[in-house]
RNA sequence: GCCGAGGUGGCGAAAUUGGUAGACGCGCGGGACUCAAAAUCCCGUUCCCCUUGGGGAGUGAGGGUUCGAUUCCCUCCCUCGGCACCA
C-alpha cells in the first residue's frame, strides 16, 4: 500500500504547467479559407461551438476575492463538460482596465494609472491562473490597450457617424467628490454608486448617445432572452419603463392685464374710454366665458389667425363689456345667444353707440360658432380685410394659417410638437398659452380638479411676472430648488405646493382647474406638468388634501362605494367603473381610456404618446484613464471626427491626473496635445498634420469605463485581428455567447448598453443576432462567515490566496459549488471548506489504497449507482445545480470506500465527472493512477445506461389515512394487488385498519400504497 | 408603495409531474484505533412523549382544495435584492 498524501500543491501546479505547456485550452477559429493547414482537424470542424464567457474583472489593487472565483468555476464547469462532450468551447479572459481606482490612486500617489493598472492585472492573472481555470489565454486583452482601444475608439466613430451621438448641455449628475459626471444608471438614491456621496445637478454640455432611439427595441427583444433571469428581465423592463397614455393640452385663463401690456398705445383704438366700475366684471367674465365664446378665442382670435392682430377678450368699452375687440381694426366681435326682441333692441342700441366711436361690430350666435365655425371664420376672415383696407392697413396681408377643409371646424393648433413640449403656443403672446399635461389615465379626465406645474417648468419662468401670486410662487420655486433629491426625499412624500393664481380649462367639461406649483412633480418626467385627479390617484389625494381641494369620484371599484372619497384608502386606483364622466359612465375604465383618448385626439385636445423612463445615455467623462474621444472642433465650434487613420487615439504623458473642480478633464491641460493642425477630408473627417490648414481642439472628456466592456465578447472571438475590431466570420462562427455569467450588479448597467451597442452593430451588419448573450447566470453574493458583506473595514474579508495555499484550488472551487444554489447569496464557511477538503482526500486515498481491479464484478448495486450518478451530475451540471452533483458524487465516493477493490470501470467514469469540478485531482488520478496518456480534457464524457439507473426493489410507503405506518420492499413491477395484499399483511397497518371500513385504496407505482378508512 | 427572490433541524442545504420531509455536508454526541492527541473509521443526530415495537407534532402564520400539500389556491407576517412621488 502507498502512502503518498494529498499534495495539493505539488498535484495542482504540476498539472497547471502541463496545460499551459501543451496549450490544452487554446481553441482556433476556423480558417475558412485554408482548410488544409486549418489549426482545426477535420472532425474539429464540424463540432459545435459553444461560447461560455465571465464577466471580465475590473482588476483592483485588492484582488482577486472570493466572489470572483464563483463564477469563474461554475463556466470552468460548464466549458470542461462541454469540451467533455464534443463542443469546441470558446473561454476566453481578459481585463476592463479603464476606471475610476487606478485613477484616484493615481491623483493621491502620482503613479502612473498604467503602471497601476498593469500591476494588478498582473495580480490577477498569477491569482485566476491558480485556480487551474481553461481559459485560452491566446486570446487574452485589456481594455486599456491601445491595441483594444483604438476599435473601441472606431466604434465610437461609426456610432457618430449613424446620428447616435449628440452634444447637450442640461443639468447633469455632478459627483463633487469624484469630480466626474455620472450616468443616470450610476446614480443611487441621489448618491453616486462608486463613491456613495451626493450628486448635485450641474450645467454642463456632455456627449449622450440615443439609446433612447432604441428603448423599444430593447423593450422588445427582452421576450427573445428565455434563458435570462426573471429577475434582470424585470429590471430591465422596468429601467426602460414604457408607458402609453396622451399629452392632453389645458388652455391657460390669464387674468387681465393692463391693456398698453398688450396692445401699443399709439395705435387709435386703444384708449377708449370706459367705466372704471366694469373692470371687475370684466375680469370676471374673462375667467367664465361660454362655451361658444371659448371655443371662438382659443380656436379662432387668440391663435394669430389674423396675423399681428391682437384680440382682446371682454374688453370694457363706454358702458358696455364686448366679447372681443381688436385695437387695431377697431372691430368688436360679438357672440349672441338665442335672440329675443329685448336683447336684439338692446344690441342694437350698443352697435351705435359702439359705431359712433369709429368701431365697426360683426356678431355670430352660438350655434355659428359651434356647429359652423368655418363658416364663421370665413365670414369674419373678410371683415377683417375690408375693415384694413378701410383703415388703410394695406402692408402685409394677412395670410391665415392652414385650415382645415371648408365644412370642418378649423383645427387650431397643431399638436405635434417639439421634444420637450412644455408650453404651446408663442411665447410672444401670452393670451394663447396652454398647459401640457401627460397622463396614463386619461379616462379619468372627468375627476381632474387642478393642475400643477414642476417648480423648473418653463411656464414659470417666462410668465411669472404674470402670475397673480407671483411672490409666493417664486419664493416656492426659489426653496424647491435649492434643496437637492435627498432633502426633498427626505421628507418623505409630504407633498407642498402654491397656488399661481392662475386657472386653466379642462375642456372635456369647461370646468376652471387651478394651476399650482409643486415638487412633488418632477420636471423631467412627462411634460413637468401633472393634471390632478384626486380621487383616483393617492400622490394627487395627498395633495388636493393639503391644498385643500375637492375630490371628485369618476372611479367605482369592486366595493361597490360610491360616496365621496374623503380618505387615502378610498382612492380608487387600479379598477373599476366610470362615472360621472358623462359619455364614459358604465365603462370599465380600460374601455373608458381608449375611448376619451380617440375622443381627444378628434377634437385636437391631446395627444397620444409612449414615454419611456429610459434617458439618453451621459457619455463623457471629466478623466484622464479612459479612451480617449476621436473628435475635434475647429476654432468656429464645429465638431469633425477623426480620420480613422488616426486611431489609436493614444493618452498623452500627463503630470496630473486631477480633473478641474469646473468639470474639464485633465487632458484639456495639456495644450500641446490638445492643439492640432489638420485638414478635413472631403468625406468631412479630420486628419491631422503639423502643416495642417487649420487648428483644431481635441475633444477632453474621456469615455466612461462601460465603453470597452460593450463589446469586449466580439473581440475575444477574434482577438488577435488588427485591422478590424473583429472578422464577421469569426462573429459568424462563435457569436452570440452561449452563456454569460457574473454579478446581478449589472442588470442595468453594463447588461443594457451592451444590449444597445450589440443592436447597433446588428444594424450596421457586424454582428448576426439580435442579442448578444444567450443564455445568462448570476451568481450570488458571498457573504462573510457572519453574514455580513465582505469589506476590509470589518476585517471580515477571506483571501483566495490562503485557501489555496492550505487547501488547494480544487478544494476552493469544490466548496463554493458545494455552499448551495448558484443564484443564492451565502455566507462563508470554514469549517465547510475543511469538509470539502475531507472529501477531496478521501477520494486521493480511496485510488491510493484500494486496487484497481479490472476484473472484479463490483455487483449490481454499485453499478446502478455508478449510473445513476453520471445521470445525476449531468442532468444538475447543465442545470446549474452544482451543490447536488457533488452531493451525488459524495455518496458514490462513501459507496466505493466499502469496497475492497476499486473496478477500474466505474473508477474510470467517476474521474471523468470528477474532472470539471476538480480537475488538478483529476488530470492526477487519470495520468498518473489510471496511467492514461493524454488530458483528461480530451476524454469523452461518460454516457449512462437508463436501465442501469432504475432500481429493481423499492421501498414502497405504506399510509392509512395518509399517515405513514410501514414501508415494504418489493419489486418496482409489483402488481397492484400484490402492493394491497403486502401492505395489509404489515403488523403496523393491521392495527390501524382494524375495525375500520375501507373506503378507498390507493396505489403510486413505486411510490404509497394509500388505504382511506373510515 | 411597486417588482423580483426567499422563509425547511444547531448550521449550509435536499426533495421529477402533489406521494416515505430533512439526501449530502458541517457541527454535535457516542464508540473503535492510540500510552495520549491529531488524523482516520464506525454508530447516532428535527422536536416532544412512552421508550423493543411505537405514538404525536413539524417545512414563516392562518385558512382552503385533496386520500395525501414544502409543492396548488386565498389572506397575512418577516428577510434579502432592485426601483421608487414615472403622473
Amino acid at each position: 500500500m502507498t502512502d503518498k498524501r494529498y499534495d495539493h500543491r505539488s498535484i495542482e501546479q504540476k498539472w497547471q504547467e502541463y496545460w499551459l505547456k501543451h496549450k490544452t485550452f487554446s481553441v482556433q477559429n476556423p480558417e475558412s479559407q485554408t482548410p488544409s493547414n486549418s489549426p482545426l482537424s477535420g472532425g474539429e470542424k464540424k463540432k459545435p461551438k459553444y461560447y461560455v464567457l465571465d464577466m471580465f474583472p475590473y482588476p483592483s489593487g485588492a484582488g482577486l476575492h472570493v466572489g470572483h472565483p464563483e463564477g469563474y468555476t461554475a463556466t470552468d464547469i460548464i466549458s470542461r463538460y462541454k469540451r467533455m462532450r464534443g463542443y469546441n468551447v470558446l473561454h476566453p479572459m481578459g481585463w476592463d482596465a479603464f476606471g475610476l481606482p487606478a485613477e484616484n490612486y493615481a491623483i493621491k500617489t502620482g503613479q502612473h494609472p498604467e503602471k497601476t493598472t498593469q500591476d494588478n492585472i498582473a495580480t490577477f492573472k498569477r491569482q485566476i491562473q491558480s485556480l487551474g481555470f481553461s481559459y485560452d489565454w491566446g486570446r487574452e486583452f485589456s481594455t486599456t490597450d491601445s491595441e483594444y482601444y483604438k476599435h473601441t475608439q472606431w466604434i465610437f466613430l461609426q456610432m457618430f457617424k449613424r446620428g447616435l451621438l449628440y452634444e447637450k448641455k442640461m443639468p447633469m449628475n455632478w459627483c463633487p467628490k469624484c469630480r466626474i459626471v455620472a450616468a443616470n444608471e450610476e446614480v443611487e438614491n441621489g448618491c453616486h454608486e462608486r463613491c456613495g456621496s451626493e450628486v448635485e445637478k450641474r450645467d454642463l454640455t456632455q456627449w449622450m448617445f440615443r439609446i433612447t432611439d432604441y428603448a423599444e427595441r430593447l423593450l422588445q427583444d427582452l421576450d427573445e432572452l428565455t434563458e435570462w433571469p426573471e429577475k434582470i428581465i424585470a429590471m430591465q423592463k422596468n429601467w426602460i419603463g414604457k408607458s402609453e397614455g396622451i399629452e392632453i393640452e389645458y388652455p391657460i385663463l390669464f387674468e387681465e392685464a393692463p391693456d398698453d401690456e398688450f396692445v401699443d398705445p399709439n395705435i387709435r383704438g386703444t384708449n377708449l374710454p370706459y367705466d372704471p366700475a366694469l373692470k371687475e366684471k370684466a375680469r370676471e367674465l374673462r375667467n367664465n366665458l361660454t362655451a361658444p365664446e371659448r371655443k371662438l378665442w382659443f380656436e379662432v382670435l387668440k391663435n394669430k389667425f389674423f396675423e399681428q392682430l391682437k384680440f382682446l377678450r371682454q374688453k370694457p368699452i363706454d358702458t358696455f363689456i364686448v366679447d372681443f375687440y381688436c385695437p387695431e381694426l377697431m372691430l368688436v366681435v360679438e357672440i349672441d345667444g338665442d335672440s329675443h326682441s329685448e336683447q336684439e333692441e338692446y344690441d342694437a342700441k350698443r352697435t351705435e353707440k359702439l359705431e359712433s366711436y369709429g368701431i365697426k361690430v360683426v356678431r355670430y350666435t352660438n350655434a355659428e360658432v359651434m356647429q359652423n365655425l368655418a363658416g364663421v371664420y370665413d365670414d369674419l376672415f373678410s371683415v377683417v380685410e375690408k375693415r384694413k383696407k378701410s383703415i388703410g392697413m394695406t402692408q402685409n396681408p394677412p395670410t391665415p394659417l392652414n385650415r382645415g377643409a371648408e365644412a370642418q371646424p378649423l383645427r387650431t393648433r397643431e399638436v405635434a410638437c417639439d421634444s420637450s413640449p412644455l408650453v404651446k403656443g408663442d411665447l410672444g403672446d401670452s393670451s394663447s398659452k396652454s398647459i401640457i399635461c401627460y397622463t396614463t389615465r386619461p379616462d379619468t379626465n372627468f375627476g381632474a380638479t387642478f393642475v400643477v406645474l414642476a417648480p423648473e417648468h418653463e411656464f414659470l419662468k417666462q410668465y411669472l411676472d404674470r402670475l397673480p401670486n407671483k411672490t409666493e410662487v417664486e419664493k416656492y420655486i426659489k426653496d424647491s430648488v435649492s434643496r437637492s433629491d435627498i432633502d426633498r426625499m427626505a421628507e418623505g412624500k409630504k407633498k407642498t405646493g402654491v397656488f399661481t393664481g392662475l386657472y386653466v380649462i379642462n375642456r372635456l367639461n369647461d370646468k376652471k382647474l387651478p394651476l399650482y406649483v409643486g415638487d412633488f412633480v418632477l420636471a423631467n418626467v412627462g411634460t413637468g406638468a401633472v393634471v390632478g385627479v384626486p380621487g383616483h390617484d393617492l400622490r394627487d389625494f395627498e395633495f388636493a388634501q393639503m391644498m385643500g381641494i375637492d375630490v371628485i369620484r369618476v372611479v367605482v371599484g369592486k366595493d361597490g362605494d360610491i360616496s365621496p372619497i374623503t380618505r387615502a384608502e378610498q382612492v380608487q386606483e387600479e379598477a373599476g367603473t366610470m362615472i360621472n364622466s358623462e359619455f364614459l359612465d358604465g365603462l370599465p375604465i380600460m374601455t373608458a381610456k381608449e375611448k376619451i383618448m380617440d375622443y381627444l385626439v378628434e377634437q385636437g385636445q391631446g395627444e397620444k404618446k409612449v414615454n419611456y423612463k429610459l434617458r439618453d445615455w451621459i457619455f463623457t467623462r471629466q478623466r484622464y484613464w479612459g479612451e480617449p474621444i476621436p473628435l475635434v472642433k475647429d476654432e468656429e465650434g464645429n465638431i469633425y471626427p477623426l480620420d480613422e487613420s488616426e486611431l489609436p487615439v493614444k493618452l498623452p504623458e500627463a503630470n496630473t491626473f486631477l480633473p478641474t473642480e469646473d468639470g474639464q478633464s485633465p487632458l484639456a491641460k495639456i495644450p500641446d496635445w490638445v492643439e492640432v493642425r489638420g485638414d478635413v477630408s472631403p468625406s468631412g473627417s479630420v486628419k491631422l498634420s503639423s502643416s495642417g490648414q487649420k487648428k483644431f481642439f481635441r475633444e477632453t472628456s474621456t469615455m466612461p469605463n462601460w465603453a470597452g466592456s460593450n463589446w469586449y465578447w466580439l473581440r475575444f472571438m477574434d482577438a488577435k485581428n488588427e485591422s478590424e475590431p473583429w472578422s464577421k466570420t469569426a462573429e459568424n462562427y462563435w457569436g452570440p455567447v452561449d452563456l454569460y455569467v457574473g454579478g446581478a450588479e449589472h442588470a442595468v448597467l453594463h447588461l443594457l448598453y451592451s444590449r444597445f451597442w450589440h443592436k447597433v452593430f446588428y444594424d450596421m451588419g457586424l454582428v448576426h443576432t439580435k442579442e448578444p448573450f444567450k443564455k445568462l447566470m448570476n451568481q450570488g453574493l458571498i457573504l462573510a462567515e457572519d453574514g455580513q458583506k465582505m469589506s476590509k473595514s470589518l476585517g471580515n474579508v477571506v483571501n483566495p490566496d490562503e485557501i489555496v495555499e492550505r487547501y488547494g484550488a480544487d478544494t476552493l472551487r469544490m466548496y463554493e459549488m458545494f455552499m448551495g444554489p448558484f443564484e443564492q447569496s451565502k455566507a462563508w464557511s470554514t469549517g465547510s471548506v475543511e469538509g470539502t477538503y475531507k472529501f477531496l482526500q478521501r477520494i486521493w486515498r480511496l485510488f491510493q489504497e484500494k486496487e484497481i481491479a479490472s476484473d472484479v464484478c463490483p455487483g449490481k448495486d454499485f453499478q446502478k449507482l455508478v449510473h445513476k450518478t453520471i445521470k445525476k451530475v449531468t442532468h444538475d451540471i447543465e442545470e446549474f445545480k452544482f451543490n447536488t452533483a457533488i452531493s451525488q458524487m459524495m455518496i458514490l465516493v462513501n459507496a466505493m470506500q466499502k469496497l475492497e477493490f476499486l473496478p477500474v470501470n466505474g473508477a474510470t467514469k467517476f474521474v471523468k465527472i470528477l474532472a470539471p469540478f476538480a480537475p488538478h485531482l483529476a488530470e492526477e488520478l487519470w495520468q498518473s493512477v489510471l496511467r492514461k496518456t493524454e488530458s483528461i480534457s480530451k476524454a469523452d464524457w461518460p454516457e449512462w445506461d437508463e436501465a442501469l439507473t432504475q432500481d429493481d426493489e423499492i421501498d414502497l410507503a405504506v399510509q392509512v389515512n395518509g399517515k405513514l405506518r410501514a414501508t415494504i420492499s418489493v419489486p418496482v413491477d409489483i402488481a397492484k394487488a400484490d402492493a394491497f395484499a403486502q401492505a395489509k399483511q404489515q403488523e403496523n397497518v393491521q392495527k390501524f385498519l382494524e375495525a375500520k371500513e375501507i373506503i378507498k385504496e390507493i396505489y403510486v407505482p413505486g411510490k404509497i400504497v394509500n388505504f382511506v378508512v373510515r
